[in-house]
DNA sequence: GATTCCTTCTTTCAATAGCAAGCATATATT
DNA sequence: AATATATGCTTGCTATTGAAAGAAGGAATC
């Protein structure tokens, strides 16, 4: 049995029983328990489970309520790796601004171990996220709801990004363009996101493979206005180019130094 | 079982019947009173009972925010009851102000048949509640995330609400006192109120029964300053002439006309 | 109000179970 | 073959629990 495998049917017993105890589960598998222990410190490096003496129980923070479309997520892997060289590429002590993409959220949740951080966001996702960690400011941009998302938008939040300035400002996007540059598919979300940009020392897009070579509705920016891109997958060497000569630093599959 | 289980259900019954008892404890959970001691001082140490001779009773002081899980679970029908009269007294087509209470979620939740309703809010709740609806405008605060809640305050908050003028604030509160007026636990809480309060045509308090005749840390403002109260029981004759004199409507168990 | 009795509480100790970390080995992935 | 990942084992440490003994609280009686 696949490691993988086995973490995935821990979950769906923990989902079901709401715990999991770390010797039933050795039992369970014929693995030891230091193995159990080590797949449910992955499972609460997720945010999914809350480990506890002699066993695990299901970190059902407030999740449990968001709509289904929310939850769907896709391309968790990818992202997972993307937030882990975001994660290395952010310092204690900085101010930072995320979106309001599913990328950002994993990104926030990888960053919760850290201290002292600054957050600014439009997102309510990572807003929920980062309700319970102490020792961080955390800043919600105000504005409208998006309909249907959990995006806030529209002149409060422009307001409100345009008069920060952060270290870093790191954002998503759905279409990475040679030609066209960096897209989104709304035009008050990538208007947000330019803010964003802006508003910052160093602009980090964080991107996974899918995206290059689309182009969506409306331009967020030109690629050579971003300081760093973090992928995750080795970009091919048409893209190396590019990115060079643009100056931009690329931290993919095979060059990323947090691994 | 589980140690945090067990605190958990301890919890979940000192909600219940707002006290424990050691030697039930005991029996029930088939360890020794050493134990349930230990767990009883633990959930002291959070904050959230209070040991007696004998066993605890459930902590609902005035002065604490308690947990965001353990505040969403009381007295949920009493809510339910407030909601559904205030969603009486909102009309479609009007803008609202809804604060970070518990009660307001649910006023959130029973509104949202109606259509055409603009919400401003500081809860990331209410957010949340209303981000499938459509047909909306519902505005957030944005400002600082108070630690260990769901609730934007601060500067940029401040500086939204007051740049608004609603048909409706709608507020709740920890203690009401005919000397002291409305109070909350929190300053930062309390000022978010006020301001709400003071940015609408008509100013009204939701709250439970339970809140009477007490007094939290620190004032919202005056009885006379509100319009309409609504509570799930009877008022008190003392309490009614109060408001009476004080030109305050009350809709209350026998004198809410949606029923 | 003091005395007595019984219950409950606190403190301390010991036993057990669980845990983290480091290292060595095995198993995938490239 | 090289590299990364996963697993098992050992060691020293920590958390949880129960038992015991003395302190303190509460109630009944004088």
């Amino acid at each position: 049995m696949l490691a993988i495998e086995r973490r995935n049917r821990i979950l769906e017993i923990l989902q079901r029983d709401k715990k999991v105890v770390v010797s039933n589960l050795s039992a369970m598998f014929n693995v030891t328990e230091e193995t159990i222990r080590r797949d449910l410190d992955k499972l609460e490096k997720e945010g999914l489970a809350k480990k506890t003496y002699g066993g695990a129980i299901l970190n059902e923070s407030l999740y449990v309520d968001l709509p289904y479309t929310v939850r769907k997520k896709a391309n968790v892997a990818n992202k997972q790796y993307i937030a882990d060289i975001v994660n290395s590429l952010v310092e204690e002590g900085d101010h930072i601004m995320l979106d309001a993409s599913s990328t950002a959220v994993y990104i926030a949740k990888h960053l919760k171990h850290k201290k002292n951080i600054t957050v600014i966001t439009n997102s309510i996702e990572i807003l929920l996220e980062l309700s319970d960690i102490t020792g961080w400011k955390v800043l919600s941009t105000g504005g409208t709801l998006k309909e249907g998302s959990l995006a806030l938008v529209g002149y409060q939040a422009e307001k409100m990004i345009t008069s920060f300035h952060v270290d870093k400002a790191i954002i998503s996007c759905k279409g990475v363009d040679i030609e066209k540059g960096i897209t989104d598919s709304n035009e008050m979300d990538a208007h947000i996101k330019k803010l964003m940009l802006n508003s910052a020392n160093q602009k980090i897009l964080a991107v996974d493979n899918s995206k290059f070579n689309k182009i969506s509705f409306t331009k967020i920016t030109d690629l050579s206005d971003i300081d760093i891109l973090v992928t995750d997958k080795e970009i091919q060497e048409q893209w190396k180019q590019t990115f060079q000569s643009m100056n931009v630093k690329v931290y993919d599959k095979n060059n990323s130094e947090n691994k």
